[in-house]
DNA sequence: TATTGTTATACTCTATAACTATA
DNA sequence: TATAGTTATAGAGTATAACAATA
């Protein structure tokens, strides 16, 4: 008896014990938030702008595993709070680029901070070994939902 | 430089991640997933009630981190579908305990299996150290989230 | 013809409010 | 008076369908 998974039933488990504790995870984290902040798909898109620049509704919808036309209603709440700005892309007519305005810049900065207060304060009472789990973890969800 | 988160602001960009990546991944399993399955709060229903036996609306409610009201809802649903059922409280007449049914048994080993089909095949590719992150860290989302 | 984006509509999940019944 | 549950209504988030513009 090792520590690694070894049969299908197994993985199986440790899949069920993942998306059911990380979507228990994020109602809680919603019930905890003042509801008027940003949604997790919104402050995405802000982090994704952020971090690598303009991209247009169909770039940002397969990065976030969202549908275009979802993605294209979650931009104009965006623009609509100016957050988000749109330009017109070089060579393609077809495609909008979005980039983030000097104030989503700074929403992505503050608001953030309230949505996760109460995740940085029960993370805090973890232990440094289970920090650093749950660090690696992230990481290694991120190359699942992009894979 | 040492592995520990050593700031708030550290901690800070920990969660962010933690948060948008498990945002995604739960976005993206949703996508990946044929639409008339249970949803994730059902699914935790029939493992809680399969695990620890016959439970209230107000129980269900605070271990699932949702509002009476909307628990009731989905019990409602699952009752529809034949997957649980009701029974009287033995000594308090305001309380209904929920059960699964035979057929509740069964859906809980069976619909999961294809809920999580995608996730299962995701994780299969991950080498069986980057397995064991996963696993011990859903057991620290989970008691983050019960916290 | 394929791709990008928009608009309209609908569905799922959860919340709030108002109410009844029991403790 | 407090707690358990029900019903009605509303909101956020995302999907599908139908369409227009550009490649």
């Amino acid at each position: 008896m090792n520590q690694a998974p070894k049969s299908a039933e197994m993985l199986e488990t440790a899949v069920t014990e993942l998306s059911l504790a990380t979507a228990h995870l994020l109602r809680r984290l919603r019930a905890e938030t003042d509801s008027d902040e940003l949604g997790w798909s919104q402050l995405a898109i802000l982090a994704r702008l952020g971090n690598d620049g303009p991209a247009s509704t169909a770039d940002l919808a397969r990065a976030e595993s969202m549908k275009p036309q979802s993605m294209g209603t979650t931009l104009a709440m965006l623009e609509r709070e100016g957050l988000v700005e749109r330009r017109p892309h070089p060579t393609d007519g077809r495609q909008v680029l979005f980039a983030l305005t000097a104030e989503g810049v700074e929403a992505r900065r503050k608001r953030k901070i309230a949505k996760h207060e109460w995740l940085v304060a029960a993370m805090a009472k973890l232990d440094p070994a289970e920090q650093r789990i749950l660090i690696a973890a992230s990481a290694l969800i991120r190359r699942l939902g992009d894979s």
